[in-house]
RNA sequence: GCUGCUGUAGCUCAGUGGUAGAGCGCGUCCUUGGUAAGGACGAGGUCGUGGGUUCAAGUCCCACUAGCAGCUCCA
């Protein structure tokens, strides 16, 4: 007999064979159709396999010890996962039965529902949703058994090269090459590789829809061959697919883009630019307001602003590392000498072609040597044929005894110049240099979205240097910080993702094992004191130094990676910085990169998204309107408007021809906190009627000008953050599946 | 960068190989009003760019360019 563990605690015996579903029916009938899987100590399983068996694959506890079971119903967001990859089976079946010969890639969850890859030369478009979805509901009207069985890894092999599945064999034969024993669940004819779990059978799976179709490459690898995902979407009721469908609308209207146009925020112009920003005067209206408020808090906590150039010698990027490393994201350097580019390119020639990835002929090198010679760059020694090293070496002293600039790609080695331009004591320690630094990278042209990933981006940046003794401080302080910005603009739903090296591959990284060790654990430390809920990931830090980056939840529960506080040990290494210790021997600093927003460009963009374009009152561009209900009240309009503006207020007047339910309109549309409408009435009394936008008409309130004055200003003072659309709506990160694992 | 889709008035978009349309916005005039759209008239277009097919191209084909979705990438 099983012993089996309940939720509840009660432990009851079941026999040997039975499976989760045959325990949920002996509680009740309609548990069992609601069952869709189970949890057996912990791992989610099949709710039709015997119980038994799981558990000896699960986990090798003896079978006398109660077995923890849970019975995961359609209330679950477990079962939802786990339904989502039994709807990802059902499309493949059906796209197979459409598209004989299709080859199947790989079909897992994601975060809203699934997609699965399939390698395919007929171009699956939009139009071909419908019988694709028709052929689905067929599938789960059909309502036959997802069915498990296990085979050796040859038979494996085989049973993917009888059904023509090259990518399974491949997959098999290489990501799988550690499993002996691999899974298939079969579905009526159709029958996947897979991990499982699923469903007890296609009729569990409710309310689908396809999505949409995009390429993707076999192994997320961009030299592999190209496949079509095809996505979906699936929910346990056709109530719960409406409202998703409904989120991703909301979504959809308050993309930044929209709105940015909408409202006057930014423009990206083709004859500036792709992925070059124009702030019009709203949004860096917003932005200004923001970097007052950086500007005013680093102040307070002892940072000193500094300024630096657009541009710098490619050899500082040489030092620092940056040139030639991230060189297929950079602008091409601005050269001083007309040959400049193409020494440049010659010497990469000459470098491919010792590397073997490139010919480089004889014939080759006497075109470029003449060119040079054309455009002035002499190079008489240069020996053509000779010696690939000597000739690099010819050109790059050639090169060096020019001028190289670089747009600026980061802002670390100005400020690293900054802090050598003085010889440092551990008293000056820790010098903390801020800055809102523009640079530039060259975004590949599909990486490019609105203001989110652009070319030209300014970052709230600073660095700070400090003895390694200090570390544990500026950490914490630099956390604060980011912190109270962050609840200042009212994103309060965040977690932290703390990147360690990864300590079986230490050799990618800089700086000593001491160092590491200590800051790892000092970051850990800090982390845990401050209360902030942190996940630590191995192997995702910077080869530089450990890092901390907020994740942050918008109000619709979208995720967005803001805010960044980074540890390097290696640009000090290499500009060799120093500071005199108390011992009075030369020591070597530890920098921090911190950025609270990230950038100004994607910190606003995720902002107009968060606030679906309604700005808090301290931010919002423009706060208020002052609307003269006739032109008898112009005057007095221009006079309210005036000492709002003395006030410090963002105001104008709406001197329209318009009745004042259009004008009323037009504020509201423009998403404008508060109108002020004046007519004789309350010209003749020094009043206002105080229109909220938020509140309408209902709430209407006639009050002093200098009483209206002195709330809104109180509102500004505590950056009250009144509204927020607040959304139920969460994704089910948490069940989306591990793709590499089949 | 890859795959697919898209590019028509300031904005959102119709447009069937035969000489360019709507709504909103904008301008002028009328209207002077009390909290989400008052009325009339008018201006506004190299149909993304360059080639090609055709008697004839916004429409069909090719290339380029930009945007969108996804992939890849993000110091």
């Amino acid at each position: 007999m099983l012993q089996i563990q309940l939720p509840d605690g009660s432990v009851k015996e079941y026999p040997e064979t039975f499976s989760a579903i045959d325990v949920a029916k002996t509680i009740g009938e309609r548990l069992a159709n609601a069952t869709l899987a189970a949890e057996v100590n912990g791992t989610v399983v099949d709710a039709m396999r015997p119980i038994a068996e799981t558990v000896v694959q699960a986990s090798s506890l003896p079978l006398n010890t109660p077995i923890a079971l849970k019975l995961i119903t359609n209330k679950d967001p477990k079962a939802l996962a786990v339904m989502r990859h039994s709807a990802a089976h059902l499309m493949a079946r059906a796209v197979m039965r459409l598209y004989p010969g299709v080859g199947l890639a790989f079909g897992p969850t994601t975060g809203h529902g699934f997609y699965y890859d399939f390698d395919l030369d007929t171009k699956i478009s939009e139009d071909d949703f419908p019988r694709i979805e028709e052929e689905m509901k067929k599938i789960i009207a059909e309502a036959e058994p997802f069915e498990r069985f296990n085979a050796t890894r040859e038979e494996a092999v085989k049973f993917c090269g009888d059904l023509n599945q090259k990518l399974k064999v491949e997959h098999i034969q290489t990501g799988l090459a550690d499993h002996d024993s691999l899974s298939f669940y079969r579905q009526g004819e159709f029958v996947d590789l897979c991990r499982g779990p699923h469903v007890p059978d296609a009729g569990r799976v409710t309310a689908i829809k396809l999505i949409s179709v995009a390429g993707s490459y076999w192994k997320g690898d961009a030299n592999n061959k190209q496949l079509q995902r095809l996505y979906g979407t699936a929910w346990f009721s056709q109530k719960d697919l409406d409202d998703y469908i409904k989120q991703v609308d909301e979504a959809r209207k308050r993309d930044h883009r929209v709105l940015g146009k909408q409202l006057g925020l930014f423009a990206i112009s083709n004859e500036v630019g792709p992925g070059l920003c124009l702030w019009l005067p709203k949004g860096a209206s917003i932005r200004a307001t923001l970097e007052e408020f950086i500007k005013k808090e680093l102040l307070k906590r002892g940072y000193t602003p500094v300024y630096s150039p657009h541009i710098g010698r490619v050899e500082m990027y040489e030092t620092s590392g940056h040139f030639p490393y991230y060189r297929e994201s950079q602008f091409s350097p601005i050269f001083g000498h007309d040959a400049g580019a193409l020494v440049d390119f010659w010497i990469r020639k000459l470098r491919d072609h010792a590397a073997g990835t490139a010919v480089f002929s004889i014939d080759d090198e006497q075109k470029l040597l003449e060119s040079a010679r054309v455009m002035g760059a002499g190079l008489a020694d240069y020996p053509i044929g000779g010696a690939v090293e000597t000739k690099i070496e010819l050109l790059r002293t050639w090169e060096k005894s020019q001028e190289r600039y670089l747009l600026k790609p980061m802002n670390c080695p100005h400020h690293v110049q900054m802090y050598a331009s003085q010889q440092r004591s551990y008293r000056d320690l820790p010098v903390r240099l801020a800055e809102f630094g523009t640079v530039y990278r060259h975004e590949k042209t599909g990486e490019l979205n609105g203001m989110l990933r652009v070319r030209g981006l300014t970052q709230d940046d600073a660095h700070l240097f400090c003895t390694p003794d200090q570390v544990e401080e500026e950490f914490k302080s630099t956390l604060e910080l980011v912190k109270f910005v962050l609840q200042s603009v009212g994103l309060d739903d965040y977690r932290v993702q703390l990147s360690l090296r990864d300590s079986k591959n230490k050799s990618k990284y800089v700086g000593s094992d001491e160092n590491w060790d200590r800051a790892e654990a000092t970051l850990r430390k800090v982390l845990t004191e401050m209360g902030l809920s942190f996940t630590a990931c191995e192997g995702e830090a910077a080869f530089y130094g450990p890092k901390t980056d907020f994740m942050v939840r918008d109000c619709i529960g979208r995720e967005w990676q803001l805010g960044t506080v980074q540890l390097d040990f290696n640009l000090p290494e290499r500009f060799k910085l120093e500071y005199i210790g108390s011992d009075n021997t030369p020591h070597r600093p530890v920098m921090i990169h911190r950025a609270p927003f990230g950038s100004m460009e994607r910190f606003c963009g995720m902002l107009i998204e968060h606030f679906a374009g309604a700005f808090p009152l301290w931010l919002a561009p423009e706060q208020v309107r002052v609307l003269p209900i006739s032109e008898k009240a112009f005057d007095y309009a221009q006079q309210i408007e005036s000492r709002l503006r003395v006030a410090g207020f963002r105001a104008t007047t709406d001197y329209a021809s318009n009745r004042i339910s259009a004008k009323v309109r037009e504020a509201q549309l423009q998403l404008i906190p508060y109108m002020f409408v004046v007519g004789e009435k309350e010209a003749a009394e020094d009043a206002v009627d105080v229109r909220d936008r938020l509140l309408g008409d209902n709430e209407r309130q006639k009050m002093k000008v200098d009483e209206a004055i002195a709330k809104l200003t109180q509102e500004v003072l505590e950056r009250k953050v009144r509204q927020v659309a607040k959304s139920s709506f969460r994704s089910f990160d948490e069940g989306a599946e591990d793709e590499n694992a089949y």
